[in-house]
RNA sequence: GCACCCGUAGCUCAGCUGGAUAGAGCGCUGCCCUCCGAAGGCAGAGGCCAUAGGUUCGAAUCCUAUCGGGUGCGCCA
């Protein structure tokens, strides 16, 4: 066995199946150069089948013309060769079904013991990727639509890093657009109140009281010199001194969920500076260079009857020569910036520090906008670096009972803080990632504090919390166990291996969930994990004393079970620590 | 009109580059605590994987068409 950082046992039985494959080639038994990529190897739907199940003679029967159970016969003969293979079978149309020695199987806990955190991490592949998520605009505190994409982003990010990348976290600040204008001017109206003057907030302003105390700040740095002057000499100096205090409120909220940005990218950074040249020229001019920036004029969308819609020209962007269905623009017919320019130039950027892949997460109503990035990536990096965008659904909130609709005009949002002051982050986190970021997700603030198995983030933390209460049962009695030196190989019983198998595979769900981009498919592994001990756990509650996990009279085999239970501990926590939950050690 | 996402048990959803008899929770029926947390466990009933074709040893999964739901479609980001 290979040592720390190499426990997926079935990583290395497909090794073992390709090493086997090119053995039988030698030997002339098989024709030469069968590609086992498509070969997998994993555990059986049904467990009778066995411990492990892989399709290598059906996916390699053509290459090799042979019958598909004729080459799974001539490869299962070579398997049973291998000493931590105690059975081999050949089923059904050319399945090899394996059954491992258990002395393999326990192994894998004395690996998770001893590399504990560590365990399922796979070693450093030498690869970054960037990771863009939030990126709410700098205009007041985040709400629960922003909620799910920063834990799913940052779950992402934990995941990635868990599978061997190296991760940058980061933020766009939207701060170029006309949007932050108009977070100065509400702010500013702030500062005339804080000076003592009656306000009235403007249909279009932003109403809401969190820029009171920017108001007040400003009067502290200001004074009154402000209140005379025309909004031409303050709103440069207030746009930024309110998009700085809107992002200090937004990275409050996102250390209050556990969110930790690595680097935040400024859009503003991307115009023309003191000279007549930014980033966003440079980056026209690279796509400019591949002949895909021209001057033309747009087809008027189909069946959204823009009442003003006339023929302009406009610079485009040749999108469709990588993949887009129509050409977009990035210059507006009186010759501004659209929002895609300064996009186009951020994501060069992106390209220009060297990420191997880049994964935006935006809201899915943000989908009409996938093509045309991903085409613009395409072409600026000759299609060397793939981007990824994963749109997340909206949340759908519940209070009490019935669906809370919240509506920018009346001003009812519901802030992330409100999320967390009800429920805290890691029932918020946990919640949010037990769907897949395409599905609509319902979240019910009632539900989603019940101590009740249908709540997934409970059961997962109650089971959890009995990894920790059998060992302070052991220490209450003064029982003299040691996990360290157990012999695990006391572990027989089928319910017991069970339970190790699905933790051997722990490393395994690591890879996929990361190979996918679906932290979910973590928080469903743990909640099998925790039936998984809850199933035994009864078992020793109900009638078969023996199977209790401490026996007092047989402290050799009570160490090897809490050797076993220790080792689920060590999976719960790891995979509550790649999604961002902190494990509890008592209910 | 076009693009993208989604249609799996009564309800909410999983289903691992296509794999063997399609899974879980809720709800329903019936069981299980003298003892590590019953905040739990076991068992039963419940399915034409939207529909129709195709690809192949093999399809919920891939392709095409149709139906149904969501999102978006130049000067908002």
């Amino acid at each position: 066995m290979p040592g720390a950082h190499a426990v997926n046992l079935f990583a290395e039985i497909k090794t073992t199946i390709a090493a086997t494959l090119e053995g039988l080639s030698a030997t002339g038994a098989l024709p030469g150069g069968l590609d086992p990529s498509n070969v997998t190897v994993e555990p059986p739907r049904d467990p009778a089948h066995g411990d492990m199940a892989t399709n290598a003679a059906m996916v390699l029967a053509k290459q090799a013309k042979m019958k598909p159970r004729d080459l799974a016969e001539q490869i299962a003969g070579e398997l049973r060769k291998d000493d931590r293979i105690t059975e081999v079978t050949v089923a059904g149309p050319g399945f090899i079904n394996l059954r491992l020695d258990n002395a393999v199987w326990l192994e894998v806990v004395g690996a998770a013991l001893t590399e504990r955190t560590h365990f399922g991490r796979a070693p450093r592949n030498g690869k970054r990727v960037n990771v863009e998520f939030v990126s709410a605009n700098p205009t007041g505190p985040l709400h629960v639509g922003h909620t799910r994409g920063a834990v799913f982003g940052d779950a992402l990010a934990g995941l990635l890093d868990h599978a061997g990348w190296d991760v940058t976290r980061e933020y766009y600040i939207n701060d170029g657009g006309a949007q932050v204008d108009v977070v100065a001017r509400s702010a500013y109206l702030r500062y005339r109140e804080a000076c003592g003057e009656q306000i009235e907030i403007a249909e279009g302003l932003y109403p809401g009281d969190y820029l009171v105390p920017v108001g007040e700040a400003m009067k502290e740095k200001y004074g009154d010199s402000l209140l005379d002057k025309p909004e031409a000499e303050w709103l440069a100096e207030i746009r930024n001194f309110a998009t700085d205090a809107m992002l200090d409120i937004i990275k409050d909220d996102l250390a209050a969920l556990g969110v930790h940005m690595d680097h935040y990218f400024s859009e503003k950074s991307l115009y023309r500076t003191a000279g007549n040249h930014g980033p966003i020229d440079d980056a026209l001019a690279a796509l400019e260079s591949k002949d895909l920036i021209y001057t033309g004029v747009l087809e008027p969308p189909k069946g959204k009857k823009p009442e003003d819609w006339e023929p302009r020209p406009q610079t485009l962007f040749r999108s469709t020569a990588h993949g887009d269905d129509v050409d977009r623009p990035i210059q507006k017919s009186d010759g501004s910036w659209t929002y895609f320019a300064p996009d186009i130039a951020y994501h060069k950027d992106k390209l220009d520090r060297n990420f191997d892949l880049l994964i935006d997460i935006l809201g899915a109503d943000h989908g009409g906008y996938v093509k045309r990035m991903q085409a613009a990536v395409s072409a600026l990096s000759d299609g060397q670096v793939p981007l990824e965008i994963k749109l997340c659904q909206l949340v759908r909130l519940f209070k009490d009972g019935a669906e809370f609709k919240m509506s920018k005009r009346a001003g009812n949002f519901v802030t992330l803080r409100d999320v967390l002051y009800e429920v805290g982050p890691d029932v918020t986190r946990f919640t949010m990632l037990t769907r897949k970021n395409d599905a609509r997700l319902d979240f019910d603030f009632a539900k989603a504090l019940e101590t009740k198995k249908e709540n997934p983030v409970f059961y997962v933390q109650y089971a959890h919390a009995r990894t920790h209460s059998v060992f302070r049962k052991v220490e209450a009695e003064g029982l003299d166990v040691d996990i360290e030196t157990a012999d695990l190989c006391l572990l027989v019983d089928p319910d017991e291996l069970e339970i190790i198998r699905l933790i051997a595979q722990w490393p395994r769900m690591v890879e996929i969930a990361a190979q996918h981009h679906e932290p979910h498919r973590i928080a469903f592994y743990l909640y099998d994990v925790a039936s998984a001990l809850n199933s035994l756990w009864s078992r020793g509650k109900t009638g078969e004393n023996d199977w209790r996990c401490v026996q007092t009279d047989d402290l050799a085999l009570t160490s090897a079970r809490l050797a076993m239970v220790m080792a689920v501990r060590v999976v719960i926590s790891a995979g509550l620590g790649i999604l961002g939950v902190s494990p509890m050690k008592e209910m």
